[in-house]
DNA sequence: GCCAACGTTGGC
DNA sequence: GCCAACGTTGGC
């Protein structure tokens, strides 16, 4: 079991929308960073935790808890050049990128990155890096339970 | 909109 | 394999 922390805008899918989805579930795509990608490929099992960031947005922040929901595929949209994921160096054969499903557990209260920067226990989070902007990165158990702490502090 | 930081591309 | 140029990310 390990634990992981995923960007997404708001504005393209919120934490709402995931628990909006049907079976709270939705599919990762568009990740087209091979860090990010091995991650995903290398790294994540099915019932992994996630920390939901939204990010390039007025207050960024996590707004809730999620799981990886499934093994990792290939991302669709990598096929599809009317997407603009599209990538024409994939292939069916040879795909480049993957996704996962992701299933929306619990929102909590918003924790805003301003505070997060203020809690010492999560100095060393990746994404508290300077210059760190991994649209995925892994998070410490001891990370992981801090911020699950401070989510439950006042729900929603 | 600005800009620092990082990743990718492509010429050599 | 180097590295300059360019593109992207993402907070502010």
């Amino acid at each position: 079991m390990r634990y992981w922390l995923m960007k997404s805008e708001p504005d393209e899918v919120s934490f709402d929308d995931v628990l909006a989805a049907p079976k709270q579930t939705v599919a990762w795509y568009g990740v087209r960073n091979y860090q990010a990608r091995n991650f995903m490929r290398d790294g994540m099992s099915v019932g992994d935790g996630i920390l939901f960031y939204h990010s390039s947005c007025a207050v960024p922040g996590v707004a809730g808890i999620a799981e990886v929901a499934s093994s990792p595929y290939p991302d669709a949209t990598q096929f599809d050049a009317a997407s603009h994921y599209h990538d024409p160096k994939a292939t069916q054969e040879n795909p480049r990128w993957i996704s996962v499903d992701v299933r929306a557990l619990e929102a909590g209260r918003f924790l805003p990155l301003t505070e997060m920067r203020g809690i010492a226990a999560l100095d060393d989070m990746v994404l508290l890096q300077k210059g760190s902007r991994l649209s995925i990165s892994p998070v410490t158990a001891a990370q992981w339970n801090a911020i699950v702490k401070l989510l439950r502090e006042g729900k929603r």
